[in-house]
DNA sequence: CGCTATGTTGATCCATATCAATAAGTGTGG
DNA sequence: CCACACTTATTGATATGGATCAACATAGCG
C-alpha cells in the first residue's frame, strides 16, 4: 500500500489514536482495490469479511425488501463503512455499491476485531465513531417521521448550502437517488423542486440557486437536533 | 443503593466486564430515584448530565419538531438509555418521559466518561451496546422506508408474537403510542387493525390473537434484516 | 359516578404513489 | 463524430394511502 494512503487512513479519527504497532498490524492485512462504477461491494445479509475504507469515489448504501429498494446513505472519502457489522460479526443490514470509480481499502474484519480486543484506544475511537453514526441515523429517523417530503427537501438543500458554503451549488447525487434517500419517488421530487420555487429555490439540471435564504429557512425550519450533522 | 440493584446493573452486558474498582467508582456517584408516570427525565437539546439505567417501569423516548411529536422507542428494564449522548457529551436528540411508575438509576455522565477513558473493557462493552443500538435504528429506518403502515403493523405483531412466544398476547403500549411509534395516526392504526382481520388477526381492546399465522406471515413477509431485533 | 383521555367510525381532504407519455441527457459502437 | 439505445428527468392524469376533522363510544381514574 502506498505511503500516502497509509497516512490518509492513519489520520482518520478512527485510527489516529491507536498504538503504532497495532496500526501496522492492521495495515499488513489490508489491501487497496480500485472498483469501476456500479460494482456491488457487499450485499445485505452477507457476513462482513472486511471493514471498508473509501479513499476516493463514492459508495451508495441501500436496502431492499419485497422488491422495493431505498438508498440509506452515501459514503464519501475518507471514511469507513459497515463498521458496526464488522465489529459485531453480524450480517450486513445494507448493501454497498460503488457509484463511480472508487478506490477502497479492505481490512479483514477478523484483524479489526483482534486489534479492537487488545487496543483500548482503538476501542474508544470506535465508540466515538459509532456514537456519531447512531446519532446520524436518529436524526434521519426524525427527519422522516416529523417532516413532509417538501420539508425534507427544503432542509436537505439548506444542509447542502451549509456544506458548500454558498447559495449556489450542484447536487452531489442523481435526483433519482436523492429522491430515494429522502424517501420519495423521482416524480414527487421533481414536483417538490417546483413546490420550493415560491420560497426562492431555482433549479437548472443539478445546479441549485437559493435566491431567498430567509424565505426558504422560514419554510424549512431547520433544527440542529435534526440537521446539524456531526453535532 | 441496595445490593440487589447493584447486581442488576453489574449483570448488564455494558457493565459486566469492567474492572471491579471502576464499577465501584461508578456506583459511588450513582443514585436511584423513583418517578411517577409522565415525568420528563430529559428534554431533547439538553446536555446529558446523567446516563440513565431503568430498573423498573418503562420510559418513552420521543422527539418533536415544529409542533409535531413522534415516539421513537420504549425503554424497558433492565437497560440503559441515551448512552451515545452521554459518551459524546452532545445534546440529547430525544426526550425521555416515564410511562408508568419507574425506578431509575442516574450515573453522572462525567463519571461514565472518566471510566470510559481508563477502562478498555468498559469501552469495548460500550462498542457492543452502541453497535446494537445503531443496527436497531437502521432496521427501523428500513421498516419505515420500505413498508406501508399496514405492513409495519403486521410485522410488529409478528415480532410481539415472537417475544411473547404465543399467538395470543397483549399490546405492551397504548395504541396511541403504538401508532406514533409505527409512524401513523391513531385513526389509521384503528383501521389498520381492521385491515389485518382478513389475514387472521383478532383484536379486542389491547388483546391480540393471531388465528392464522401463515396467512399473516405471507402478507407481512418478515425479514431478519429488519425484524430480528438483537441480530 | 362523572370527568377526561383514549379509541373507534365515518366523511372528506391532501400528500404521495402510480401509470403513462415525452423530453433530455449520456454512453456506446459503428 | 454521429446515431442509436438506454437511462434519467419531467409533466400530466389518476389512484390510493394516510391525515384530518368530527362525532361518538369506551375505559380508566379521582
Amino acid at each position: 500500500m502506498p505511503e500516502s494512503h497509509r497516512d490518509d487512513i492513519r489520520n482518520l479519527a478512527l485510527f489516529s489514536d491507536m498504538a503504532e504497532e497495532n496500526f501496522e498490524a492492521l495495515m499488513r492485512g489490508a489491501y487497496v482495490q480500485n472498483f469501476p462504477p456500479r460494482v456491488d461491494l457487499a450485499v445485505e445479509g452477507d457476513t462482513p469479511d472486511f471493514l471498508h475504507i473509501i479513499l476516493s469515489g463514492s459508495v451508495d448504501l441501500f436496502s431492499s425488501w419485497n422488491g422495493r429498494e431505498t438508498s440509506m446513505a452515501t459514503v464519501r472519502p475518507v471514511s469507513t463503512f459497515i463498521l458496526a457489522a464488522s465489529i459485531n460479526d453480524a450480517p450486513y443490514l445494507m448493501s454497498a455499491r460503488t457509484l463511480e470509480k472508487s478506490r477502497i481499502v479492505l481490512l479483514p474484519s477478523q484483524d479489526v476485531r483482534d486489534v479492537f480486543m487488545k487496543d483500548g484506544d482503538f476501542a474508544r475511537a470506535i465508540v466515538t465513531e459509532l456514537a456519531q453514526c447512531y446519532r446520524s441515523v436518529i436524526k434521519n429517523t426524525k427527519d422522516l417521521k416529523l417532516r413532509t417530503s417538501l420539508e425534507r427537501l427544503a432542509n436537505y438543500l439548506l444542509r447542502q448550502k451549509n456544506r458548500s458554503g454558498s447559495l449556489e451549488f450542484d447536487l452531489v447525487m442523481e435526483k433519482r437517488r436523492l429522491a430515494s434517500f429522502l424517501g420519495m419517488t423521482p416524480e414527487n421530487l421533481s414536483r417538490a423542486f417546483k413546490g420550493l420555487e415560491p420560497y426562492g429555490v431555482k433549479v437548472q439540471g443539478n445546479h441549485i440557486v437559493i435566491t431567498d435564504l430567509d424565505d426558504l429557512a422560514r419554510f424549512a425550519r431547520p433544527n440542529p437536533l435534526i440537521d446539524d450533522h456531526h453535532a
